[in-house]
DNA sequence: GCAGTCGTAACAGTCATGGTTGCAACAACC
DNA sequence: GGTTGTTGCAACCATGACTGTTACGACTGC
């Protein structure tokens, strides 16, 4: 399906703070992090606006303003930055409604619903079993 | 994320095409699934298409024409429709590859690779436990 | 040969997303 | 109080996936 890239870039945001805070800094700016992801400022500061209005994360505007994290990075999990971040559901049901009429048409959007609630049942209790600190001590073990 | 409905719209058409050959009827057309899915007999012929080239149903031509299962319903599961109507992964990664000189983003590629493989294993796991066998038990059991 | 259906190309419309520009709001610092 | 650097946000365009639609050739039973 090809599908979006916003909670990989979620997490990279995340992971980047954490760490420039680690090394001592108080605040990252949306351009730091936008150079390391590779994509534009304001495409950080939508997402991580997102992350804000969910508690992950804070602002400070002004001069020497910037981004800091709201809960450490092993309070946070995957499932946190995705509800922050993908609001619709994984798969979707017809877009016009089928025929009422028809035996399959008017059974197959509750039986599709009920199967497809299971998957995205599991699918957030494996985003919810990783940390943003899992994934960042990831990323400081890949090989050079 | 809001996505798209093919497999959704694939088992409706599995499972039309199975409930109307134990009615007694040899083939299915498109027209006739289209027309029980609410949408465009070309849209169905896309879908079926790919279906077929994943030997889940055949199709024949002429007058007379029309679509039949390849398999028995218990044998054809949501994964076999899955893989056969979605090409590409459900989480992707960045548009443009981060800064590598970053730890992050060098990094942060491999880590989340992992994760992402791991959940999609487990949807494949849970897609393959349905069969639409069960899909059309589950239609015919909606109220009415 | 006729009729009905598939097979497929071509194109427009819609939607989510990403990228970009521009500018107001804000706050630390001088 | 002015300057400066950053967020906040609106507006717009580009891209790509998907759906819907039309059109027409290919095929086959009658």
């Amino acid at each position: 399906m090809s599908a979006n890239s916003r909670l990989t870039i979620a997490a990279h945001a995340l992971a980047w703070i954490g760490l420039y805070q680690r090394q001592g800094h108080e605040v990252a700016t949306s351009e730091q992090i936008a150079a390391s992801a590779n994509t534009n400022p304001v495409v950080i500061r939508r997402l991580l606006g997102e992350l804000r209005r969910a508690g992950l994360v804070e602002s400070r505007r002004g001069v020497g303003a910037g981004w800091s994290l709201a809960r450490e990075l092993e309070s946070i999990t995957l499932l946190d930055v995705y509800e922050a971040v993908e609001p619709g559901p994984l798969f979707a049901m017809h877009r016009t409604a089928p025929d009422q009429g028809c035996v399959v048409g008017h059974g197959i959007q509750p039986a599709m619903q009920g199967i497809y609630e299971g998957i995205e049942e599991t699918v957030r209790n494996e985003l919810a079993r990783v940390t943003l600190e899992n994934v960042l001590q990831d990323v400081l073990a890949a090989p050079r």
